[in-house]
DNA sequence: TATGACATGTAATCTGTTACATGATTAG
DNA sequence: CTAATCATGTAACAGATTACATGTCATA
């Protein structure tokens, strides 16, 4: 019964579409850039496909999340570079500003890594602490219940099973520490940095 | 031009269906039971919606790799326990040998964990034993590359970018850790087990 | 002039999500 | 009787993958 009743215009966007609005933000790209970029870097899990891309961008662009000018003069072939506008900043913004959920970090923590490593250049310093602390903050009690099914499972899982639950965890465990070393390091560049 | 070219009738089966079949392994079982499962336990990361699991059963039924037949007798209503068939078996099983490649290491881990977990119960200790030797044989180029790519990049990323990358390198480096502890443990396992 | 990198797209297909529909059985 | 739980399904839609199609420009 979960009627979602989005706020009319704002149609969820896909990770994808983040990744490619967080891109943009960097610097105004063309659909081939942005293909370059995930084909060549540690951006890798988002498809370079064309057949993926393209028509994400046109999505954006029919929510004026992005807008695509044709380039005109430079050698080549009319080459379409795309830029954020006002409402598309805006959408990255209270993307990375949404509070980390239990739903996040059950299903892969990849699209909280994409918010965070957008955050700094999108919303400040403040802003990816701000991220960071509610990633903690989601991620203990998640990581005490992971624990506890863990213990109260382990009985009926085969060898296998079991260490891969125990992976699980350990991974966790490492992520939290991450996350309190990335807390302590903004803390510290902030105090550093514009005080 | 990667022209697939499956072996005909093995028409690829994504991972929610190897999910499903493992679990059958373990046990034979309705839809319903296999939701519960997906909904209750650390498995959580696969939809447990009807819309999902229901016509994926009917796929892999279609394939021959399970084979469902209604129980009778028992107070409620219709009830389809499904089971494997030896055709379903040896897909699993093809499945949990597959070499480990970079791909599965680019694309999140969550697969190559799902096929361990089976492994034991599947293919046996060695099964599992061949598996974790192959995800490490992965993963040590992997996370050289990583760590030069990052070497490589690190200059040109903000802050965030920087350390969200550095999230990425130590969660490989905690997984190799993992397969590492895990080889000696089953190591030790077989030769104390069925020696 | 032929090849390969640049650059953009489309169509078919598959899978998953959301939301709804149906009906049996059990507990209060 | 009514509500909750058991149990199965379907229809509409969104998004990704794959494979193909198209055309430009540089260079060898």
């Amino acid at each position: 019964m979960k009627h979602t009743d989005a706020p009319p215009g704002s149609a969820q966007i896909p990770s994808l579409g983040y990744a490619l609005m967080g891109l943009l933000h960097g610097k105004p790209s063309s659909g081939y850039d942005l293909r370059k970029i995930f084909s060549s870097t540690s951006m890798r899990s988002y498809s370079d496909s064309p057949g993926a891309i393209y028509p994400a961008l046109r999505r954006l662009e029919q929510q004026s999340l992005i807008r695509g000018t044709i380039e005109e003069g430079s050698g080549l072939r009319r080459r379409q570079l795309f830029r954020l506008t006002p409402k598309g900043i805006a959408a990255l913004r209270t993307w990375i500003a949404r509070p980390v959920t239990r739903e996040d970090l059950v299903s892969g923590q990849a699209e909280i890594m994409l918010r965070f490593a957008f955050s700094e250049q999108v919303a400040g310093i403040t802003g990816s602490l701000e991220l960071l602390r509610s990633f903690e903050a989601a991620l203990k009690p998640y990581l005490t219940a992971l624990r506890e099914e863990f213990q109260a499972g382990k009985a009926a899982m085969s060898g296998s099973g079991r260490m891969a639950f125990e992976c699980g965890v350990r991974q966790t465990e490492c992520l939290l520490q991450w996350v309190q070393y990335a807390i302590t390091a903004h803390t510290k560049e902030r105090e550093g940095g514009s005080l």
